[in-house]
RNA sequence: GCCGGAGUGGCGGAAUUGGUCUACGCGCACGACUCAAAAUCGUGUGGGGGCAACCCCUUGGGAGUUCAAGUCUCCCCUCCGGCACCA
């Protein structure tokens, strides 16, 4: 018998596979697959961020996991398209860069050249073709063009936001730059700065993001996730009436409207409150705290808090075991427009500025925030109060958490931001000819102590000419956050070297489907830690593309599935720092790529995080080489019989397969249930228990000494998803011509799989006291009764009073005393 | 803090969704084969008690519903993910 040698094996197929294009999408257009009777499959992973560290063991959970789904499409008769890119642009690579002085790009190219070699060597049925790098200026041309989309219906647009300002470094920080609110480099303590950005206005979209959740099929916490980021409440909007605080004796005929300040709008979900409210608080950063500066006696004291508030983050602020902090606004007044009492207005970091109004009316009896608040400060609590109705003082509005998309990075390594800025014209787009801006080459890639990006010290990439008027101009130096060239990877796929659009229309159609309510990626699997942001702005960006006519569909992904992290051995996060990250390359060479696959997916539950353990990576390769040596037995066989018959055309077919006839049929049985269990398991992601039904009939039918040539075909049929190497080397020893890829899945027999008899369980008051064999048809009743004359119940009956039976079909009887 | 997920043998996990807890795998022990080792195969393996038949206990902790709870309800503890400029 042959060993079993998996360098020989995997590496051969791989280049076998490739050479044949057997993992190639049919394109619709050229291939006219769209007039073929095969049906579409679109299989989508998220692609990977090429990282220096190259490929940790981490990553192909899903690319294996993905691979057997679409694997088994393929088997099914289904076009699949499993394409796979990088989404390159980022920090890392940007740090990495500066710290080496090395330009990005030749960062990029190496890291991705690393993760596809690394890729390849697992058997992914990527179809290699059709890889995109976001990066690829002829690519990001694409997303810029897609940005000037929002730009020209007002969607983009430009408004003062806060960054991350590191005093000593001058430059602007990424949040996970800070670290304990300091900066990550240098340690110094990071301010906040006000700055120009670009935003998204994806707060438009809130509505439809919200309702059209019910069109998908995503798992439920992810459709809770979205809900809940989005954050959509019912409530009303109060306008409170300020008024200074020097009228306040005055006779109501003298409150003329010119001693009315300006008023308050409040947002709340509890409007019914109202009687309950003894003060209002804004949030620091409220405009009109600004615009009351005069009228406001205590200012100093409110500024010196403003400051304060101003560098903590929002954990900070909102986390309710963190002791409350404020300042009551001196001078002004509001008047609760329910009783007409005046009541104090005080600002407050609790309060954020983009949650509803950035205004609360506080109800110390009713919410424990508030209450707190109003003990600490000695405000008033009115603890039984009038109920009012739902919009007794004022309209009805939704509102949502979310907020608009801060867009500008001030970085090197993202898209350039395609407008100019003209001092006669305003803000000019890059004419659509002229795009993709490209990134220029520079020397340094470090961000200016402006707090702008680097690319604002390139006078030959600044200066330009402004498209409208001719004049001189200056180009925008901003560039894009990673997302953006993620939002919208998956609809290049369709159509990836088309330089005249993004996609064409045909290829849209054809494999995201035509229609608007129901279509799009047919399983998109992904990072539970992406569920909010990624998935969200890219249905926004979806959906925004879908209003212009540019995509067929109104939701970019019809399923969603998460898969949980691997961690490092003992549960701890795989990590550079802790040196415990597992590299693939040393496992496929010990134990080959399909072993690693066969372990990835058995360790444990896909969606959930799993530990890694190098020990336990043997019994999924002991599977595979029990299934190798059963293989070599039928090869054998087969070849031997084939001398029989030539010897002795007599004994055709006869004696040999007659003695282990009973055997085999109870084989094909658990063959036929195994079929049924690894097909519906895939189905489901339960990748671990189809494996586990796997093992116990390749342990059968080794024991079984001879297996039926088709019955083990079929065995390595639903293998192969999972260990594709083996399973093609096999089917070829076996005299397979056409690869195992493309046979078809085999089917499984209603007949064989129900058992005839069964073992079910005797319980007494709850506790199982004997077992007994049942036929699957047998009457209820008399199994009840063969139940309750069974000796070891019997003994246990004895002197007691039986109150019930009760008979669950195939499963129990329980006996209650 | 808020939102989501999880907690079952020495370890990873399984359990037809309320119906025989611990399938499958790792590890460990013993046995077969071998001069020996490795590999492989076989047997055993939650805890406690008993010579044994067998009996108690056990799914993070506590209460409850039910003939029956790992699964449902309430309270509590621990770990993991996300919290908007990491990807």
């Amino acid at each position: 018998m042959k060993e079993y040698d998996h360098k020989k094996i995997e590496h051969k197929w791989q280049l076998e596979w490739e050479k044949k294009g057997i993992y190639h999408a049919e394109n619709p257009a050229k291939d006219g697959a769209s007039k073929s009777k095969k049906p579409k499959y679109y299989s989508l992973i998220e692609f990977p961020y090429p990282s220096g560290d190259g490929l940790h063991v981490g990553h192909p959970r899903p690319y294996i996991g993905m691979d057997i789904i679409s694997r088994k499409r393929r088997m099914e008769g289904f076009n699949v398209l499993y394409p796979i890119g990088w989404d390159a642009f980022g920090l890392p690579t940007e740090n990495f860069a500066i710290k080496n002085n090395l330009d990005p790009r030749i960062v990029t190219k190496r890291n991705s050249d690393t993760f596809r070699r690394q890729i390849k060597s697992l058997g992914v049925s990527f179809d290699w073709s059709r890889e995109i790098n976001t990066t690829d200026p002829k690519y990001y041309k694409w997303t810029q063009w897609i940005f000037l989309q929002f730009l020209k219906k007002g969607l983009a647009y430009k408004a003062k936001m806060a960054i991350n300002w590191c005093p000593k470094d001058k430059i602007g920080l990424a949040n996970e730059e800070v670290i304990g609110g300091a900066c990550e480099r240098c340690g110094t303590k990071v301010e906040k700065r006000e700055k120009e950005q670009w935003m998204l206005a994806i707060t438009k979209y809130a509505e439809r993001l919200d309702k059209d959740l019910d069109t998908v099929d995503y798992l439920p916490q992810i459709k809770l996730a979205q809900r809940n980021w989005i954050g959509k409440s019912e409530g009303v909007e109060i306008s409170f009436q300020l008024i200074t605080d020097s009228f306040q004796n005055l006779s109501s005929k003298l409150k003329a409207k010119s001693q009315e300040l300006e008023a308050i709008q409040v947002f709340t979900t509890r409007p019914d409150t109202i009687f309950g409210t003894t003060y209002l608080v804004l949030a620091p950063e409220h405009e009109l705290v600004q615009k009351l500066k005069n009228k406001i006696k205590n200012w100093s004291e409110v500024e010196k808090y403003i400051k304060e508030v101003k560098n903590k983050t929002d954990i900070e602020r909102t986390a309710e075991d963190k002791t409350k902090t404020g300042v009551e606004l001196k001078g002004i007044k509001a008047i609760n427009p329910a009783n007409k009492e005046k009541i104090p207005i005080w600002i407050a970091d609790y309060v954020l500025p983009y949650y509803g109004t950035g205004a609360i009316m506080a109800v110390p009896a009713d919410d424990a925030r508030d209450r707190e608040f109003a003990e600490k400060f000695k405000l008033p609590i009115v603890e039984n109060y009038e109920k009012a109705g739902f919009e007794d003082f004022g309209k009805k509005i939704t509102t949502f958490k979310l907020r608009d998309w801060i867009f500008s990075r001030q970085r090197y390594w993202g898209e350039p931001i395609p407008v100019i800025n003209c001092g006669k014209c305003g803000i000019v787009p890059v004419p659509e000819k002229d795009l993709p801006v490209k990134l220029p080459k520079v020397k340094n890639y470090q961000p200016t102590d402006s707090g702008e990006s680097p690319l604002a010290n390139i006078k030959s990439f600044v200066d330009t000419r402004c498209p409208l008027c001719k004049g001189k101009a200056k180009r925008e130096t901003d560039t894009m956050p990673n997302w953006a060239g993620s939002s919208w990877y998956y609809l290049r796929y369709t159509d990836p070297k088309n330089s005249k659009e993004f996609a064409s229309i045909k290829n849209l159609k054809y494999w995201l489907g035509s229609d608007p309510a129901g279509g799009g990626v047919n399983w998109y699997n992904g990072g539970s830690e992406h569920i909010t942001l990624h998935l969200l702005y890219s249905r926004f960006w979806h959906k925004f593309l879908f209003d212009q006519g540019l995509v067929p569909t109104s939701e970019p992904y019809k399923k969603r599935t998460s898969h949980g992290m691997i961690l490092g051995e003992g549960g701890v996060k795989m990590s550079k720092s802790l040196g415990n990250v597992i590299n693939p390359d040393e496992i496929v060479k010990t134990y080959g790529a399909d072993t690693l696959r066969v372990y990835e997916m058995f360790m444990g539950p896909f969606n959930q995080s799993v530990a890694w353990s190098t020990e336990s990576i043997i019994g999924a390769r002991r599977f595979i080489e029990k299934v190798w040596r059963t293989g070599n037995k039928v090869v054998l066989q087969i070849n031997s019989d084939k001398k029989l018959i030539k010897t002795d055309k007599k004994y055709q077919g006869t004696s040999v397969s007659n003695q282990s006839s009973s055997v085999n049929f109870s084989i094909e049985k658990l063959l036929n249930k195994t079929i049924k269990k690894v097909e519906e398991d895939i189905e489901e992601m339960h990748f671990n228990t189809a494996i586990s039904s796997m093992m116990i009939l390749a342990t059968e039918m080794e024991k079984a000494g001879k297996v039926d040539t088709g019955d083990y075909k079929k065995f390595l049929q639903i293998l192969s998803p999972f260990a594709p190497h083996v399973a093609e080397e096999l089917w070829n020893l076996l005299g397979e011509k056409k690869s195992i890829n493309l046979s078809s899945w085999p089917k499984w027999d209603k007949s064989l799989i129900q058992d005839e008899e069964i073992k079910i369980a005797v319980q007494i008051n709850g506790k199982v006291r004997a077992e007994i064999m049942v036929k699957t048809d047998e009457n209820g009743e008399e199994i009840k009764k063969r139940a309750v004359s069974t000796e070891a119940i019997l003994k246990h009956l004895a002197g007691k009073k039986t109150k019930k039976v009760i008979y669950v079909k195939n499963r129990l009887i329980n006996i209650v005393v």
